[in-house]
DNA sequence: CAGCAGATTGACT
DNA sequence: GTCAATCTGCTGC
């Protein structure tokens, strides 16, 4: 809870259901804060990704694969899933589902709420750049986000919470893509499984996004 | 603005 | 040994 705000945080049943793309799509507007290294930043979800264990070639856990990196995501809903990607980023996932069925929401991108100080200290970039959470290796980055937080328990936790996203005067337009960086995935990299809030500047983008 | 190479490490074959 | 759910900076138009 935040007391000023009058946020709760999002219960295990959201995590836990099945339907891994309503997850995605609803998760777009919370707010993700972490407390690292005594610096609290926060920020609105804006971006996300659905992966799925079962029939999703871009998962690392497709077909239910178990290895040390993917047992993570086996995990029951509600935990963090943070692995390295090409030798250098942290990207941060929300794990999914029950325990047992492998699915995960990657946080692609976020709107900074609070923290922006520490956030710009740790990209190196000033407190008013757009680069400072656009993309799912800055968002880690500017949180303080690395592999020591994975297999993290978001419901128990005092470092990295989701809370219920605050009322809007006008409604957010959720849109959907292709998922980013996995065409290595066949037909699979055709799925419309990519959530971002519609016009909003923080969200990512790549010059061969389709 | 599009296109591409480099960085850099751990997971997996 | 190969390659990865990425980002940045440089090139050239």
């Amino acid at each position: 809870m935040i007391p000023s705000l009058g946020l709760s945080l999002l219960k295990p049943e959201f995590f836990t259901r099945s339907e891994i793309t309503k997850i995605a799509a609803e998760l777009i507007g919370k707010i993700l804060i972490s407390n690292i290294g005594g610096e609290p930043t926060a920020g609105i979800i804006v971006e996300t990704e659905a992966y799925s264990g079962t029939d999703d070639r871009a998962c690392h856990a497709h077909n239910k694969k178990r290895t040390p990196r993917t047992e993570t995501m086996f995990l029951e809903g509600g935990h963090t899933y943070v692995y390295l990607c090409y030798g250098m980023h942290h990207l941060f996932n929300v794990v999914t589902n029950v325990e047992g069925e492998p699915d995960a929401v990657l946080i692609r991108a976020l709107q900074p709420i609070d923290g922006m100080e520490a956030m710009a200290q740790r990209r190196g970039l000033p407190e008013n750049s757009l680069k400072i959470s656009r993309g799912p290796a800055c968002l880690s980055q500017a949180l303080g986000i690395n592999k020591s937080h994975n297999a993290l328990n978001l419901i128990t936790s005092e470092v990295i919470q989701i809370y219920e996203a605050p009322k809007r005067i006008a409604p957010i337009k959720i849109v959907s893509s292709k998922r980013i960086g996995v065409d290595f995935a066949g037909k699979d990299s055709e799925k419309l499984w990519r959530f971002y809030e519609n016009g909003n500047p923080w969200v990512s983008s790549r010059p061969t996004q389709k």
